[in-house]
DNA sequence: CGCGAGCTTGATGCCGATCAATGCATGTGG
DNA sequence: CCACATGCATTGATCGGCATCAAGCTCGCG
């Protein structure tokens, strides 16, 4: 952590849309070099947000989105009696904020469960920009659409799974996705706390573990505190799919 | 319904955006009659959909939005094995197949649940618009945020509510859209079974069926097949909110 | 070392699922 | 018009999965 500065040394590329290793992950897909120059133009500020920081806060005014460069958050709402749902995590690549837009007021918390960064995109330049170039218009409706899409999946889980399959399903979603930013597939390192996965997944913390425990006795995991191993992940396909009815 | 056809009679107005009465709460909102001039131009197919019909289906290729005219939809996804999860019900004014746009497939499908007419919008002509009319493009976003706002919602729903604090926030919402539209807020007409209600709330019909019972023991409703009228409102509001914790 | 946050594990209880029977409205054909 | 079938809804009895309550455990950290 605190290490010290390397010596003094500048940094080689400006760091831009244009040269961001998530580039195919993120805003940018399906864009010509020319055009990711015109996104770098706004794309210019970064934000850095400690652990347990959050980014906003539900009914902040909204003016921009965050794509996360580093790190992990998750975002969470909250009725007026207390009740709270974790509503998802969010890592590399992915798009915060877009919650806002609709009433120009985030509607939902945004916590970062380690030390991260994102990039600040203005939303009002983006939605100047994208009038101009049609693949970054293409690109953002895509991602508000498979946001939609991954909500409804959400609901698909939490309305007609049982505790272990939402598990399943959730353990898949991650190793799914941190196999696309090119991390291992069977590895994995939770961000958050059962607690967490439990709002999630709308469970309580007491069954999570359980579960973990359970996974771990029929070796499809091996669990060790944050740390999971996945020993058996078509054991984890059977559950989410072919298990019941 | 097979009454004689009224004599012989021209539509007064073309049928469209510009002088439709769900001008102020579908697509058009916030934008002049000159750029609704525009839109008219795309927005010119209509489409019926009789009662138990599909408007579109999972896996169909996308390539419009639809805009409800009259009637009522479900949406519904489905996983591999035969889970079902109603994801959302539609009624005048609100958009369907925005799922579509993210992979240029339906990801889920649609079925009208009484006779209904949709307005079909080519996604790539409004996108072409939206390029040129930012107020179109800025409602169209909005339609999306506040898309994946509901979602939210329902997964605070599914993730921490109890049955009957469900079928209350299932009520007020209902009431709460049919009030926007004009119609009373305590007289309502379910469009849809104990079934797919128990589906979107993630309960099973018969516990649907409990909770009406229960309101109607406790005063709170009317209950007479799908008739109902809300004697007490309030009630309803703290059930969803002030009760627990 | 001791403290506390996060986690595990066990015992018990409750809510809603499940199973089953009946009721009721609508439609169809004799 | 009645007999019967069909789809949807209600209601009761029982069961089971997960919440809840309650200890203890582990690990990181001041």
């Amino acid at each position: 952590m605190n290490a010290p500065l390397p010596p003094l040394r500048i940094e080689p590329f400006k760091v831009a849309c244009s040269n961001c290793n998530l580039r195919e992950l993120c805003l940018p897909v399906g864009m010509s070099n020319e055009q990711l120059e015109r996104l770098d133009l706004l794309v210019g500020i970064r934000r850095s947000v400690p652990r347990g920081e959050p980014l906003f806060h539900a009914g902040e005014s909204f003016g921009a989105l965050y794509a996360v460069r580093t790190g992990f958050f998750k975002t969470c709402v909250a009725s007026e009696d207390g009740r709270e749902q974790v509503t998802g995590f969010q890592m590399a690549g992915e798009l915060l904020g877009l919650d806002g837009i609709g009433t120009d007021r985030h509607t939902c918390d945004a916590i970062a469960l380690e030390d991260s960064q994102v990039c600040v995109i203005p939303y009002h330049q983006l939605a100047d920009l994208s009038r101009e170039l049609s693949d970054l218009q293409r690109q953002f409706h895509k991602i508000m659409s498979r946001e939609i899409v991954r909500d409804h999946g959400v609901m698909l889980l939490l309305g007609s799974m049982r505790a272990e399959e939402r598990m399943a399903a959730f353990l898949l979603n991650l190793t799914q996705r941190l196999r696309t930013r090119g991390f291992s597939a069977n590895e994995l390192v939770l961000r958050m706390t059962r607690e967490e996965i439990g709002s999630y997944l709308g469970l309580k913390l007491e069954t999570v573990s359980r579960a973990f425990s359970k996974f771990q006795d029929d070796g499809i995991l091996e669990v060790r505190q944050r740390q999971i191993r996945v020993l058996d992940a078509p054991a984890l396909h059977k559950l989410v799919n072919g298990a019941n009815r």
